[in-house]
DNA sequence: GGTAGACCTGGACGC
DNA sequence: GCGTCCAGGTCTACC
């Protein structure tokens, strides 16, 4: 087993991270509600498997591999996790704001703002096409057989798995990834992208890094089969790219109830009630206090 | 550019 | 237990 102690820009809290959307209940990852923190099976460079505990710890995150790493193995890791935690990001003038807004006071508290990740892009690209046109129970199916079915498991268990490579599912028939893992039609949309990945038409991981403006980035995402407007907003999210709401179903619910007395609402007016937000609009949105309709 | 219909799964509901 | 209906985004064909 290998400790890595990884320091963190303050104000953090992990249990923010991991709470601040559905990821942590997707395969690999795995809550862990004792330590507030989470385990995270991960395939490195060089093939090797092995599962992640983060937990916090003054200052930052303690990470403990079930597996012993060299010192390369390592550095992959904390880059992974550094990425997945977004341990680096300032959000102190996004806190300088919501001091003036009521719906928005706890968060600096709380000190969200962090947003979960998995480790590659490729798995957050696959499983935000996942979330699209069904439930969140069925979602966390298709994740889960992806990883069950396709992912490369841990030599001391072979029941914990990795989130498979893009490698791995470019092999495999569409109709497997359909059948196996209950992808339905979007079984077509996972295959070519994992195609497209490994022929190298598409660098996924470069786009951690774009430089491009987001309306142009966002078009970028668009172009990939299965990535719509509600799919490309929320990789925005998690690439953080807070300048572009994720407006889906419950959004027009909730800016409806919110803003304009249980009045039908459309885009424009989820942007507008956001508009003053500026390049934290998606945060502002995220964190909002919301009135749940009852 | 806008719109209608198809795509697929799982949950809710009625029988 | 079985059948039916519906919600949930994106794509494609068509206008």
């Amino acid at each position: 087993m290998t400790h890595l102690k990884l320091s963190t820009r303050p104000p953090f809290s992990l249990h923010s991270v991991v709470h601040s959307h559905g990821w942590v209940q997707l395969a690999p990852f795995r809550e862990n509600e004792s330590s507030s923190g989470f385990s995270y099976v991960v395939q490195l460079d060089d093939g090797k498997v092995t599962e992640l505990a983060v937990s916090e710890e003054p200052g930052g995150v303690l990470v403990s591999s079930s597996e012993e790493l060299n010192q390369a193995e390592q550095e992959e890791i904390s880059l992974k996790i550094r990425w997945m935690l977004d341990l680096d990001r300032d959000f102190s003038s996004f806190y300088t704001l919501t001091r003036s807004e009521p719906k928005l006071a706890k968060t600096e508290g709380r000190a969200q703002g962090r947003v979960l990740r998995s480790a590659t892009f490729f798995e957050d690209v696959v499983k935000t096409i996942l979330t699209t046109n069904t439930v969140w129970g069925a979602t966390r199916n298709m994740s889960r057989a992806l990883v069950e079915h396709f992912g490369a498991p841990l030599l001391s268990d072979a029941n914990r798995r990795a989130f498979p490579l893009p490698q791995r599912l470019a092999l495999v028939e569409a109709d497997e990834l359909r059948l196996k893992a209950r992808l339905g039609y979007r079984a077509p949309y996972v295959h070519e992208l994992a195609q497209r990945v490994v022929s190298g038409d598409l660098d996924l991981e470069a786009f951690k890094s774009s430089q491009l403006p987001t309306p142009e980035f966002r078009k970028q995402l668009m172009a990939i089969k299965g990535v719509g407007k509600y799919a490309s907003a929320n990789l925005l999210m998690l690439l953080g790219r807070y300048d572009f709401l994720t407006i889906d179903s419950w959004a027009l619910k909730m800016v409806s109830q919110e803003f304009y007395a249980g009045q039908p609402v459309g885009e424009a007016e989820v942007q507008a009630a956001f508009e003053k937000w500026g390049e934290w609009k998606g945060l502002a949105y995220w964190f909002w206090d919301w009135k749940i309709p009852t």
